[in-house]
RNA sequence: GGGUUCUUAGCUCAGUUGGUUUAGAGCACCUGCCUUACAAGCAGGGGGUCGUAGGUUCGAAUCCUACAGGACCCACCA
């Protein structure tokens, strides 16, 4: 192809569908076990079902994207498995809205008719996600995609449920729950929104029991003084010393309530004794427990009180609050209301306010469970990166609570115990085999089916996903499968911080926990992806950038390289567009370094000129390899692009390409085109990790005899020695050119204008094999080593100079301003450094290597003030 | 409230166990250029008393203490 032929601009669209393509079709993406090859697997963090793809799916895909590509070419078998979380509340959230529109409601409908629509839904909505990766380039094993939900996985679920029930390790208990009294339904924690809200605070007098005395509580909820169980004050507080081992009257319902001592209590806050309510609040929940308190139910689902309240049953709870204060008022136990800024829970759904409120959950018993986790984390076996989130994570494992794992949702994996009529409960995997089982325990041979109710309540969408590593793999269905014994453990989870706890963790746990071995090696923990101002990305703020729409104007190259350009570990990424746009400029300099050495022509009648640019760049090449090396044993994936970036755009493009740039019209001898056209291919090899459509497009027309057909699975090449003496000199060589062409700007003299040089070397290195690129970059005509004639301008670089024979106007005094300027600096550098050379400890403590250092320096401020001297007196003289 | 962590150029960040001439990078900025790969470009340039105050040391952005101000996680207060 001819270079008119090829776009001036590089333009992405005309050819990512068609790589993406091919390398699925050539089945570069697709793994099974190969003994020959050391596997490398990574598992994605199943999105939701119902997600669509946002800036933080573009940034956590791209960077795994990266490290599979790279393992690749490095011959690992990888294997990316994707899939897809069924997200039980998300989900079901969606689908009672869609419910609602159609006028259903999912409690009249039932849930085997609910269920039929979710799944419907989930057929026509669910997963577009993953397609929308295929966007990205993501190079994922399609043919293993997995559903959380499918029957495979559910049974994984059940089957460890039931497992871990029969270990003892999962129970059902009373718990504090998040009541939304409008759905009828516990809610997670993180369904929950606390609002600042402007309340009151109720001051109440409580008489002691057989005295005419009494103490005052204060609370922002009275209406539940009908359900308090006892009062509360710490054992050291001096004020109430006299109250221990009394009792209270709760007024209104008169009942009689012991006073207890608990160190909960905070001495400073209201008036020092606390009511307690069992039934109705968490701490106090816990102090009844501790103190073995009666616990007085006093709500209905509804949120209307109930009979165990004795007074306004039937009335709404807010209602029966404003009753309530009425009534203490009538009977003086009303001290006082003062206003009270509060912090109350609001349900995201229904926008009710949740009651606490005791209901019956399962839990899974952590503490033991989770100590494999915790050591092996700790003994860096499972490495954590960014290692700070070792501390939160111990912290969190060492405090770790039981998890409630059942949800009064109907999507999902619904809970496997089945209750006979009296309350019994069998735990089973089928119905089948708790009826069985509840004949025998019961010893009721007639036991019928329909005499057993199966629980209601689903798992927690995490009881799913914690098993993810394993159920990718068919690890529980297929365990003698290859696929769970080659794969497992995978190599790194990529995710985000926040949910370490959620899910990292406990993948954690049940990977020692069935498998006995860690679900991952590496975890790497990226940030959120906020805007420019920090805020967080979420559709009310219409922050966030549609990703597909970025694709389409910058390329997929374009946005990953700029998701990852300012994407270190652990940190979050502060989204600007302008960032992309740098990705796609990057794109476009490759194309255009493509497009120049593409139209270059073989001159096999020149002989090899470009040795020396040949070393260095080979060099660079090997040296930017080695770092880039040590960036990725580190997961800093952003400076490894930065020094690639560097390479191709400064050192390839830059310097490289202008040194051997040939005249025009003339060709580029046969030994320098073969070498840039390998360094290019080797560059293109070590960039497509990164910017995979753009590499393997220019792949096609660069690759040689004996190279892979596509770039996708040409081996990752190994770093060579790197020549530091060249390194060394051409980087001085670069300094003489740009300080010759800011001596040019600095005197308004056309760039194009050539000079005279000559060039004294202080360190004794002859220059004289770079005098051509020297001529041909600094525009130099005639080149001459030593010292320049009387006269000529003084340039200093380091301690070498350059001299420049220059007929136009100096501005004699503008130049010994200069000069002075810099003598003053370099004489109180060099004193400050005699003065350390001076201090007999420094000398003796300080090692021998930082002693000579100094003394080098202090050697050559010597030769450079010397030179400067010299030249001011030159200018004197004039 | 408990815990973790951070504060370096206009912005985002590097800075490895204290020691490489005047603390680096990318972007942004300023100046000059449509020079025949690329104006999505080229050349040159300016910019930081390393949050504040003490301390340890021959030597501190780096170690210690206090203070100020962020961020995150967990628990949320009658």
């Amino acid at each position: 192809m001819s270079q008119k032929e090829i776009s001036k601009v590089y333009s992405p669209s005309s050819i990512e569908e068609k790589w993406y393509d091919t390398w699925k079709n050539q089945g570069y993406f697709h793994s099974e076990p190969n003994k020959d090859k050391k596997p490398f697997s990574v598992v994605i963090p199943p999105p939701n079902v119902t997600g669509v793809l946002h800036m933080g799916h573009m940034l956590n895909n791209t960077i795994q994207d990266v490290l599979v590509r790279r393992a690749r070419k490095q011959g690992y078998e990888t294997c990316w498995v994707p899939g897809t979380d069924h997200a039980s509340i998300a989900t079901e959230a969606k689908v009672v809205a869609m419910l609602r529109e159609k006028g259903l409601d999912k409690r009249d409908i039932g849930r085997e008719e609910y269920l039929k629509h979710a799944w419907e839904w989930n057929d026509k909505y669910g997963g577009i996600i993953l397609k929308q990766l295929e966007k990205l380039g993501c190079s994922i094993d399609w043919e293993r995609t997995k559903f959380t939900m499918e029957p495979d996985l559910y049974w994984s679920v059940i089957h460890v449920f039931v497992d871990l029930y029969k270990k003892k390790k999962i129970y059902r208990g009373l718990r504090m729950v998040n009541w939304d009294p409008v759905g009828q339904t516990a809610l997670s924690d993180d369904e929950v929104i606390y609002k600042d809200l402007k309340s009151k605070l109720y001051y109440v007098d409580y008489k002691i029991a057989g005295e005419d005395s009494s103490l005052t509580i204060a609370t922002t909820r009275p209406e539940t003084i009908l359900g308090d169980t006892a009062i509360c004050i710490h054992p050291e507080d001096e004020r109430f010393k006299h109250l221990h081992g009394k009792k209270a009257i709760v007024p209104v319902v008169d009942r009689e309530v012991p006073i207890i001592l608990d160190d909960y209590v905070s001495m400073e806050f209201g008036t020092g004794c606390l009511k307690i309510t069992p039934a109705h609040d968490e701490n106090d929940y816990e102090i009844g427990q501790r103190h073995d308190l009666k616990i007085i139910d006093i709500l209905n689902p509804d949120g209307t009180l109930s009979e165990a309240a004795e007074f306004f049953v039937g009335e709404d709870r807010f209602e029966a609050r404003k009753l309530m204060e009425g009534k203490l008022q009538e009977i003086g136990a009303l001290q006082k209301v003062e206003d009270y800024d509060n912090s109350i829970g609001f349900s995201e759904r229904t926008d009710a306010i949740i009651e606490p409120r005791l209901s019956k959950q399962w839990f899974l018993s952590m503490k033991e469970i989770s100590q494999p986790a915790l050591k092996n984390v700790m003994d860096d076996t499972i490495r954590l990166i960014p290692e700070k989130f070792k501390n939160t994570y111990r912290h969190w494992m060492e405090n770790v609570r039981d998890w409630c794992i059942s949800r009064q949702l109907w999507w999902g994996h619904q809970i496997p115990a089945w209750y006979t009529g009296d309350g019994q409960v069998f735990v089973a995997e089928t119905a089948e085999e708790a009826l069985e089982e509840a004949r025998k325990e019961t010893g009721n041979p007639d036991l019928k089916m329909e005499d057993l109710t199966q629980d209601e309540d689903v798992l927690d969408t995490w009881f799913s996903s914690w098993l993810w590593p394993i159920t990718c793999f068919e690890g529980f269905t297929k365990p003698e499968n290859e696929d769970i014994k080659y794969y497992y453990p995978t190599n790194i989870l990529v995710t985000a911080p926040e949910i370490l706890f959620f899910w990292v963790a406990r993948m954690i746990i049940s990977g020692y926990e069935y498998m006995g071995d860690k679900p991952f090696g590496d975890v790497y923990l990226h940030g959120i992806v906020r805007d420019k101002q920090r805020r967080k990305m979420s559709k009310s703020l219409g922050n966030s950038p549609e990703p597909l729409d970025l694709v389409k104007d910058f390329g997929a190259d374009g946005v990953r390289v700029g998701m990852l350009l300012s994407s270190p570990a652990g940190n979050d990424l502060l989204f600007d567009e302008k960032l992309v746009e740098q990705g796609r400029n990057f794109t476009n300099k490759i194309w255009n370094a493509f497009r120049l050495v593409n139209g270059w022509s073989s001159d096999n009648s020149k002989e090899y000129e470009h040795e020396v640019a040949c070393t260095w760049m080979e060099s660079r090449i090997n040296e930017t390899l080695n770092e880039v090396e040590d960036h990725f044993s580190k997961y800093r994936i952003s400076d490894a692009l930065m020094s690639l970036y560097k390479l191709t755009w400064d050192d390839f493009c830059g310097w490289y390409l202008e040194m051997i740039k040939p005249p025009m019209g003339e060709g580029v001898d046969q030994k320098t085109l073969g070498n840039t056209r390998e360094y290019f291919r080797t560059i293109l090899g070590l960039l497509h990790p990164f910017v995979p459509f753009i590499t393997e497009e220019i792949w096609q027309y660069l690759k040689d005899k004996g190279d892979a057909e596509h770039i996708i699975v040409q081996e990752w090449p190994k770093a060579g020695q790197a020549d530091q003496s060249i390194l060394k000199d051409t980087e001085q060589v670069f300094k003489y050119i740009s300080s010759i062409r800011a001596f040019k700007k600095d005197k308004n003299v056309p760039s194009g204008e050539e000079l005279t040089l000559f060039l004294s070397a202080q360190n004794g290195t002859s220059y004289e094999k770079f005098s051509p690129y020297l001529k041909r970059m600094a525009k130099v005509s005639d080149l001459q080593f030593g010292d320049g004639p009387e006269g000529s301008v003084k340039i200093m670089v380091g301690t070498d100079a350059l001299y420049i024979p220059f007929e136009g106007k100096i501005d004699k005094e503008a130049e010994t301003e200069r000069i002075r300027k810099e003598l003053e600096h370099l004489n109180k550098f060099n004193s400050s450094i005699a003065k350390k050379l001076n201090n007999e400890r420094f000398v003796e403590n300080a090692p021998s290597h930082v002693v000579e250092l100094e003394k080098k320096k202090l050697e050559d401020s010597r030769i450079k003030i010397h030179a400067l001297e010299e030249e001011l007196a030159q200018l004197d003289s004039k």
